[in-house]
DNA sequence: ATTATTTTAATACAATCGTATTAAATAAAA
DNA sequence: TTTTATTTAATACGATTGTATTAAAATAAT
């Protein structure tokens, strides 16, 4: 009998909200406060989808991990050359436009996993090794290269890019990135 | 006729105690007393060297990128093989042992600068820059490589690296990322 | 229309924050 | 020893913080 509120799409909107606040001021300047000001709802409204500070913070940050992954697995739906699929999928982590957001998000969420000590695992980099165990099985890859060194190679050069473009170091555009990273996966591809 | 206290020693001690707080706190954490608690001074003490807290928390940070600067500097002065004298060079990104701190407080400090805006300039990847056209100039390197394609692919793949290191995922010893780096030297040398 | 339950709003509280002020302690120079 | 500039310590202020409490508002089911 309550007022019609669809609790899972309002937590996702006050997380946005919670996204916008980090890319502005920082994990320092996310206040409950804050954050209720920026959805447009009451300190006593957020409250009442989070009971601490700490749970929004982590519901939000790894928000981000979640629908970037989503992003990434939409492209499996498309049927598409093999190269071209992990290409395309690669180029989620690049970001651009809207994505920029995202991935000043990611590094926080880094930072503070990181001195919490919670950073064992990663879901993004388990998601690379099986994805080229797969195409191994498929007879994809050279047969001379190290499977591990490779992907680790990989996704390093794919992270770095994304950092080196969040900072505005690099100013190639995305077709060129494109090529960057395409020319690398020839390097490993039959 | 003061007490005889070397300002700049100080100043660095106090950043130094910051790094531990930003390592261990975040940023948000990095109040002006915990940082004089950390450095076991008082309140005032820390702030008779630093007016404010954006002052200290810029001078600390930005410390962190003049003293990898100055340690990688100091590889120049050990006559070796060109090839030898860039891996060395290159390995000093690689978070290690104490390392860890410093890319941690390095982190935190793109993050910080990202959202002020201030961001684009980077005397790394200009000295990367230098470097390549340098050894370019020496004919060290392939005629047929696009050089400043492969500065951003070098760089990219480092730094990538070490926040893989650095987030554990990556669990090659210091070793095996000397080679997996010296790989990708040996493409572009002659 | 009444009831039941969710959602929102208002307010309060103790803790911590950055910053400012002022006096005390310190130690080199006179 | 006295003088003097530097460094430290103590304390205070207003603002903001996370969290808690409680009552009001809203609305679907009865």
């Amino acid at each position: 009998m309550p007022k019609i509120v669809n609790h899972e799409e309002r937590k996702a909107l006050i997380a946005k909200s919670t996204w916008n606040v980090i890319a502005r001021d920082g994990l320092e300047g996310a206040s409950v406060r804050s954050i209720a000001k920026e959805a447009n709802l009451s300190l006593g409204a957020v409250r009442h989808y989070f009971n601490t500070q700490e749970e929004l913070l982590e519901f939000a940050m790894g928000l981000v991990e979640e629908q970037v992954t989503e992003r990434i697995m939409e492209h499996t739906k498309q049927p598409q050359p093999p190269k071209q699929l992990v290409l395309n999928m690669l180029m989620e982590f690049i970001p651009i436009g809207n994505r920029t957001i995202e991935m000043q998000v990611w590094l926080e969420y880094i930072s503070y996993k990181l001195r919490k000590k919670e950073l064992r695992e990663d879901s993004v980099h388990q998601g690379m090794l099986s994805m080229m165990t797969q195409l191994n099985e498929n007879g994809l890859l050279r047969k001379d290269i190290n499977m591990e060194e490779e992907t680790i190679h990989l996704h390093a050069l794919v992270d770095g890019l994304a950092l080196h473009i969040l900072m505005g170091l690099v100013k190639l555009d995305e077709n060129r990135i494109r090529l960057l990273i395409e020319r690398e996966l020839d390097r490993i591809f039959t």
